[in-house]
DNA sequence: TGATGGTAGATGTAAATGCATCTAATATCG
DNA sequence: CGATATTAGATGCATTTACATCTACCATCA
């Protein structure tokens, strides 16, 4: 818990610093920009991203407002949407991912022999 | 990441369902709980809780609304306070901790061997 | 001593979150 | 078919959090 608080607070401010927007902005467009249609359904980045489904909704509309996605019709049921990522939502990720990954190999990676991080992931799997 | 939202998911529901207030509340208790004289600087619960300043400082406030801590001045700096755990708040905590420790053991304690979980907090302490 | 800078903690305001509930659409079953 | 239950997602409202800033006090040093 403690790990994942500093880490967290770590690569946030790395964002931050370099005029991005918080981490979750980039899980959700990762999660489109990785999904087979560039679209997914608001409950399947749900469950991808573990956000609750009132707070992804209001992200989905930051997102919208900001230009980085789009809601669409779901055609085979009424109730649903279609969330797709737009060209400039693609551009930010990108970006966003050049200064995680530093991030993370600032934090993280000179931290941690790739045997052991793969020994941490085997064991915190079991919780997922 | 993932681990840590699941988990804390579940023992955080685990106390609402037992009418218990958030986990946040029991690490400020807890922490005063076990100091050397039931009481410290808002700056050490901090540090201990990494519960960032402006937070904390009104988390005290609604600990102290419900009669859990007190605050006293700190004779020795103006500046500084004590906050100090009442009796109502030592009982809270021990009631919370009846449903945590439950609560980890359902979540976390089966799912892991002792040597695991050792291995895993020697691994993540190299980030605190 | 008194100007300057730093520290402890509080707080106004804006944004995000949690909770409960709502709407609209679909599924189920008599 | 029609009533009832269920699901996907949105939203009103209260609480909490983030950010910036403030107040009060202390430390330093010319």
């Amino acid at each position: 818990m403690r790990a994942r608080e500093r880490l967290l607070a770590a690569i946030e401010a790395d964002l931050k610093a370099a005029g991005m927007p918080p981490l979750a902005w980039y899980d959700v467009l990762w999660e489109l920009a990785r999904s087979h249609d560039c679209k997914l359904r608001p409950y399947e980045i749900e469950e991808r991203t573990l956000l609750a489904q009132y707070n992804l909704s209001r992200l989905i509309d930051r997102l919208e407002r900001e230009g980085l996605v789009r809601r669409e019709v779901f055609a085979k049921d009424g109730r649903g949407r279609w969330v797709v990522i737009t060209d400039a939502g693609r551009r930010l990720r990108e970006r966003m991912w050049t200064v995680y990954v530093r991030s993370i190999e600032t934090h993280i990676g000179c931290k941690l022999a790739e045997t052991e991080a793969k020994t941490i992931a085997r064991l915190l799997e079991r919780f997922l």
